[in-house]
Parts: C-alpha cells; sequence; structure tokens
DNA sequence: TGTACATCAGTGAACGCGCGTTCACTGATGTAC
DNA sequence: TGTACATCAGTGAACGCGCGTTCACTGATGTAC
C-alpha cells in the first residue's frame, strides 16, 4: 500500500483546482447544488482540505463571483479594444457579441451572476461590486463616446429614479465617471442583450438562422438603427 | 391537553394550502430551497401527510410550474382581450404591460418559470408544455393579427434554425396555428420585455423615471416604433 | 334518533443520505545546523 | 553532505442538522342500519 499524500503530488495548485472543480459542478448541477464536499470528491481530497484556502462555504461562492465578473470584464474590455477607438460602432458591435460569446462559452459563470442567487448565500457588495462595474465599463464608455461625439440618438430617455442617484453616483466611482445618460443608455442595451441571451442560456427559445444567432444578429442591427446617428464626415 | 386533529380543522383545503405555502417558501428562500419538510412546518401538519397530495416532490414542483404559467397566461389572455380587436396598437401595449405587472406581483412565479432550475429536477415537457404555451400564444396571437394586417414590420426576420422547425410545428399545436414569422418576431419582443424584466426582478438595474417603469415604458414604444406600420385608415 | 362501523387524512417514529464545519492528528517537505 | 527539527497541507473521525421518503398507526368523520 502506498501511502496517502498530505502535501499533494496530484494538485500541485489546490486552490486553483477548487475553484475549476466548483465550476464543473455548477455547470453539471447548477449553482444552487454547489456543496465543499462535491467538489472535494470530485478532486479525490477531503472536505475539511478546503479550509486551507477558504474560511467557509460563502468565502468560496464569493470568489466565485468575483472570478465570473472579472472573466465577463476581461471580455467586454478585450472586445472594445480589438477595434480602433474612432470606430465607435465596431465597438458597440464587438462588445454586444462578446456578451453572448462569453454567455455561452461560460454558461456557468453567467447563470452564478444572472441567475436565482444561492439559497442562504449573502452577497457581499463591497467584494463584488468593482468587479462587476468595470464588466459593464467597456459597454458605458462606448456609449459615452457616442453621446461625446455627439452621435448618441436617445431623445426623451427617462432619467433614473431619484432614489437611484446616489447608486449612480456610487457606480460611477468604480466604473468610471461617465454622464448619467451613458449609464443609462447602456443599461438599456444591457438589458436588449441579456434579454435573447438570458432566453438562449436557460433554452426557454429556439435558435435562429443557419448558424443559430440570428435574432441576435437581428438585434444588435436594431441597437444600431436606433441608437447611432451616422457619422458627420 | 386537547388532542390533536386528523382531519386538520386548520386548513380546509390542504391542497391549496400546500401550494400557497409552497409560493411563500419560493418567495422566502428561492425555488432551489423548496422543500416539503418546510412547507409542512409553515402549515403546522407533519412531511408525510403531502404525500396525501402529490406523490413526491418533483409532483409538487410540477404542479407549482404550471399553475404559474397558468397564472402568467390568464394575465396575458385578460389584457389582450381587454382592448378591442380592432386596436392592434393597445392590445400589444396592453400584453406588454401585463407581462411588468404579472412578474412584479409574482416574482416567485417568474423565478420558478424563469430562474435556475431546482437542482436535481425534471421537468416534464409533456405536463407542462400546453400551459407555457398558451401563455405565450396572447403575444403571437396580436403580431400575427398585425401581419395579417399588413401592419407588421420585420424585413429581414431571420427564419428558424432547420432543427427547430419541428418544434416550431409542435408549438402551433397547443399554442395556435400561427404564422411562422409571427411566432419568431413574438419570441424576439418577448425577448426585449423579458430583458429589462429579468434584470428588474434580479435587482441588476436601477428603476428609472418617476414611478420607476420609465426604462420598460421606452422599450415599449420602441417596440411599437420599430415593429408596427401605421393603420391605413 | 341512536349505534356500529368503515374510511382515510394526518401522525410520529424511523431510515439513510449529504451537507458544512470542528478538531486532533500525521507525515512529507523544506530548512537550519 | 548528513541529520534534527519545525512547518503546515491534508486526513479521518465526529458533530448536529435538514432533507425526502416509508411505514404502521390512530382517531375524527360520515354513513348504513
Amino acid at each position: 500500500m502506498s501511502p496517502r499524500p498530505h502535501r499533494s503530488q496530484q494538485h500541485p495548485n489546490l486552490q486553483g483546482a477548487i475553484l475549476e472543480a466548483a465550476w464543473r459542478q455548477i455547470a453539471q448541477l447548477g449553482a444552487p447544488a454547489l456543496s465543499l464536499r462535491g467538489i472535494a470528491r470530485a478532486l479525490g481530497i477531503t472536505a475539511p482540505a478546503i479550509y486551507h484556502y477558504y474560511p467557509d462555504r460563502d468565502a468560496l461562492v464569493t470568489a466565485l463571483i468575483v472570478e465570473a465578473y472579472t472573466s465577463f470584464g476581461d471580455a467586454q474590455l478585450a472586445a472594445r479594444d480589438s477595434v480602433p477607438p474612432d470606430d465607435l460602432e465596431g465597438r458597440l458591435d464587438a462588445i454586444g457579441w462578446a456578451y453572448r460569446r462569453w454567455a455561452h462559452t461560460y454558461p456557468e459563470r453567467y447563470q452564478l451572476i444572472f441567475g436565482t442567487p444561492i439559497p442562504g448565500y449573502v452577497m457581499p457588495l463591497e467584494q463584488v461590486f468593482p468587479a462587476a462595474a468595470r464588466a459593464l465599463s467597456a459597454l458605458v464608455s462606448v456609449v459615452d463616446a457616442l453621446r461625446e461625439a455627439g452621435r448618441l440618438n436617445a431623445p426623451d430617455f427617462p432619467p433614473p429614479h431619484p432614489d437611484f442617484v446616489p447608486a449612480f453616483e456610487r457606480w460611477q466611482q468604480f466604473g468610471g465617471e461617465y454622464h448619467p445618460l451613458s449609464i443609462s443608455v447602456a443599461i438599456l442595451i444591457w438589458a436588449r442583450v441579456h434579454g435573447v441571451v438570458s432566453l438562449e442560456i436557460g433554452r426557454h427559445i429556439p435558435a435562429f438562422g443557419p448558424d443559430g444567432a440570428g435574432l441576435y444578429e437581428y438585434e444588435m442591427r436594431s441597437l444600431s438603427q436606433q441608437f447611432i446617428l451616422p457619422s458627420e464626415r
């Protein structure tokens, strides 16, 4: 009989392996079924070993949520920066498609952020908020650039409810100092894009077009036509 | 000591009381935390009593889902029929607002239908599908009436993916014999409306306008402007 | 109207299970001499 | 280079808990005579 390992040879980076196993468990059983014992089982370790890396289950969930928002933000910012700054339509398009691609690539991350909350888990806003605000800042920055260029077509856009003005200001602290109208319009664009993707991920709607993305393409085109004025030159 | 009741005096309609308690539990703790023992605790009965009404937990969940879709469908159809059949814009508007009102009135029902699935629960499609198709038929019927009147503005709308054509035909069996384009456009309208409501219910976005519904109002106006051609007379 | 009886809704004990978390421990590893 | 030792990542047993589900039961109710 070979002795059981105490410093694992199997997992040179156990901390990372725990997160990976957690994502796998969320993908297979859904976020609410996430369990420390299940993760330990998948890794061939015992459950208490996880306590060397996270003080309790909620801390692990928080780490997962922050990782999801960070990954989401990376994808959004990379998409924006893959298009030259003067091609604002191209940037909006790239961000929109990156949203869908990210959600379909990491449905488990999407689910953890936007799905039903895990029962009993209370999200520590101060830990999550910066990563979340950063993720949305890509879209807001492009909408704001359009607004500054006089190319944002959003007449009669409703102002935020008075109760939420402080939230807007707090958002600007982490997401960037953008005009409230830009934030508002970005939220509407986000809702559009989210509507289709959310129903796709939840398998509530069928695919459209030969590649399955026809409906999304239609929505992206609608967005450009509705909100972007043509460049003057 | 008074004897314990065997035919309950507390709950003349225990079957209904079980469903009510289940909804309350979902509202408070989230759908994934739904439990027979929790329901029994709330009603002051023992858990095995529930087995006189539902063979197991999954059957109860299915009953809840069907009830949610039925309630959703009732609201949609009532909204449509509250406006005269010749006022198609008015009907679309009524249906759209009913969607949001229903979701905000019954967030627990909305969550059960559109949120993360309950771990381990497998939905029996043949039981749920008719109620779900009926609920969407209100919107589809109005879109189809617009199409028949030559007032549906949806050029270049993507066709459903070939794999989903059978699903479209199956849908028509329960939801009504409508033109595929009407179903497709209705799905897009649904996605728009769902996008805002889903983020509202999940508390991901703030309220807009004095009554909190400004963003939704903007979306409803955008829908009319994009998809409805003016009446000829 | 009064009594015997069948019904069956709900009880209470018990089952096996998986969960998060605690605790004292162990033994491979890396370091100091 | 060789040996003694401290470190600390991971173990294994145990805790209390809530879960779905089963089972034999009980006793209030409604019915038949």
